[in-house]
DNA sequence: CGGAATCCGCAAAGATACTG
DNA sequence: CAGTATCTTTGCGGATTCCG
């Protein structure tokens, strides 16, 4: 195993544990196509709570992926949106959804022969 | 937003569901060049403990990405390997690994940045 | 509207010991 | 050597409440 490979291993693991968390990919894609506001970022990403969705938007924003506009009227009115860096992003998360769609019902069926063979009873 | 994005999404979710976890792409890259048996595998990632490697080995084989072989032999020895499928997630983990390399030093800055911002005192 | 603060449950991860 | 079993700990994420 080379040294490159070492090196590659450990920084993937630092951005995994940027956007590897459960809501992370979503709030990134649902900014891909421009500035949304909390709300309706809340609102399209289904499931999601308040409190995540803030702690979320705090994490990309520290990494420098998301910025973060307020907008002081009354009631109040912040925007999201992808940085530069965050839009670089984009293309790589891309190609791995586009793995995840091709080999997802082999990916499936890997799993459902895995359960049969462990618990054949 | 289009439909597209949100089954990007759902599938990249999944996805990184496998290989988003502590250890799984360290395995992975570690098995790159070929088959490794469980205590190289141990000794090349460093920090994991034999139960994280045990679980993590057991789950990427579930997923159909790696392979497991037993020779019985005393003592035994067992050899992993990626699977056809799992050497084509290759690709799209080195390409990650590649942003990742790239930009981990924009990243960090952010990180200071941010810090400084949010703690003045 | 867009948060911050608090409490809590659960599952993931670590440590340790034992086994074929 | 390559695990399994068990216990403990950690921390993510959900629910709720309060605030400017």
């Amino acid at each position: 195993m080379t040294k490159r490979f070492v090196d590659d291993c450990v920084a993937t693991r630092e951005i995994l544990s940027l956007i590897g968390d459960k809501w992370s990919v979503m709030v990134i894609v649902n900014l891909g196509d421009g500035a949304v506001r909390f709300s309706d970022l809340k609102r399209a990403i289904e499931g999601i709570s308040q409190r995540m969705l803030t702690l979320t938007l705090r994490g990309l924003e520290s990494d420098g992926l998301v910025s973060r506009t307020v907008f002081p009227t009354t009631p109040p009115r912040v925007d999201y949106a992808l940085t530069k860096l965050g839009r670089t992003l984009l293309d790589p998360v891309t190609e791995l959804a586009i793995w995840a769609q091709r080999h997802r019902p082999e990916i499936q069926r890997a799993r459902e022969a895995f359960q049969r063979a462990s618990a054949p009873k």
